[in-house]
DNA sequence: GATCGCTACATTTAATGAAATATAACGAAG
DNA sequence: CTTCGTTATATTTCATTAAATGTAGCGATC
């Protein structure tokens, strides 16, 4: 569980579908759909529900179990952040201004 | 940064050459060399020096500025550590006992 | 000659992209 | 009422590409 799959699990919330939530994130189809993979095996319970066929050809929806861990993961992040905000840009300002190059 | 790069600067730093530094790690030379490159293209300042030949062949020693990343990077890691651990924990409850599979 | 830093090349592995297939609700004929 | 085509998606397969890794050798110094 990272930041990437966060984003990508609001996506899908918001627009309904896998598809449709990769187009929104600017990746391909099949890098969301092992994105969703992995979560749903890495969790005790599916994170994100599929449906495939019908009138609009299917779609997904996070589940009650997707949303609680999506809640935990992004107040975790925020805590975290705000815990070592001041030492990361600490660290950030001894970084090279040219990045690896 | 991370806990891999911070591992193997302390090792460098406790045997004195990348490449031993790397046998005590289990990992190859060229990949302990590689994140050492990194390491130094990054940072505004060298956190390893080296040098080739001499009696044993070269070294390599970790830089004070090295010792001072390191030491603030291990710092945040801790402190962030602390700052979120019960939240991690419960999120970690709700993963899979089987990883992946 | 020994040991190490460093580099170039080959190889193996992982990520990516494109394309083919499967699915099921829906509506329009018939 | 039944069949069929349409539709937008999920899912899988396969080829391609990029990245990581391993191998082998060179130059340096004592």
């Amino acid at each position: 569980m990272g930041p990437g799959k966060a984003d990508l699990l609001e996506a899908i919330d918001r627009v309904g579908s896998i598809s449709a939530g990769a187009r929104e994130m600017g990746m391909s189809y099949k890098r969301a759909w092992d994105l969703v993979d992995t979560m749903n095996r890495c969790f005790k319970q599916p994170l994100v529900a599929t449906a495939t066929g019908g009138s609009h050809g299917g779609g997904a929806h996070v589940t009650e179990f997707g949303h609680d861990v999506l809640r935990r993961y992004r107040a975790m992040e925020c805590k975290a952040n705000d815990c070592v905000s001041a030492e990361l840009h600490e660290l950030i300002s001894l970084l090279s201004p040219f990045g690896e190059d």
